[in-house]
DNA sequence: CCCACAAGCAACCTTACGGTTGCCTTTCCC
DNA sequence: GGGAAAGGCAACCGTAAGGTTGCTTGTGGG
């Protein structure tokens, strides 16, 4: 593999680092798994159920807005927050691209131990 | 859905959590990409390349095995760190349920609007 | 036997994170 | 118009995370 390769194979590691770090808080993953339900939600509907402040809650959800996992729009008095897939099917992508290498490297090693 | 099969469900969520959070580090990202070679390292084979400390590396590992991304055995001198690809695919299997219920969402939504 | 290499342990430092509280602004609606 | 609901902002707090340094312990090889 070229350096060059390896330094874009290397950005791209890096960019997923903060989406999983986002993920990586359970009020966060709660977050998303209500988000994820379909429809959008309103700061307090989503602060409904947790026992943490509003502040808290619109904490999280700005770290997630920060990664692309949500998105919010300003409508009267509310923020309205919705969930955006595309991050989490890039997360999808890079763990399925671990899992292969590591497969192929065990292939390749049954290979050379049958030789 | 019955309240005993939410609880199920979100603790199966709570335990994703610290996976993904030993997964949001760049550094520890590189330190799985280099072992999910296949081959196993040592600790100072892993700290070479990388500009911090054996202990700042050790340290991460330490994380990563805590998730069970990696294990660790001894082996005379040295320790040696070997990767796990389970951890990684039950994220994968939990990524696709979020996706999942994302689609689902979209296509009862699409089914009611043209209803 | 001795030296050097590999790692562990412990203390320490700085900064980021998760969370709260208090107060101010905007919007709704009776 | 005025009170209540929904948020934003800023300050503050405790603690855990990332990293370093220094020292000790164990192991391998000449």
């Amino acid at each position: 593999m070229s350096p060059r390769k390896r330094h874009r194979r290397a950005s791209r590691r890096q960019a997923n680092a903060p989406v999983f770090a986002a993920l990586g808080d359970p009020t966060r993953l709660a977050l998303v798994a209500k988000l994820c339900r379909g429809r959008p939600y309103s700061i307090s509907q989503l602060t409904e159920g947790s026992r943490l402040t509003r502040q808290a809650i619109t904490k999280h959800l700005r770290v997630l807005e920060g990664v692309g996992i949500v998105h919010s729009v300003r409508a009267g008095r509310e923020s309205i927050y919705k969930f955006d897939p595309q991050p989490i099917e890039e997360l999808k992508q890079y763990l399925d691209l671990v899992s292969k290498q590591w497969d192929d490297a065990l292939n390749r090693l049954k290979a050379f131990v049958e030789s």
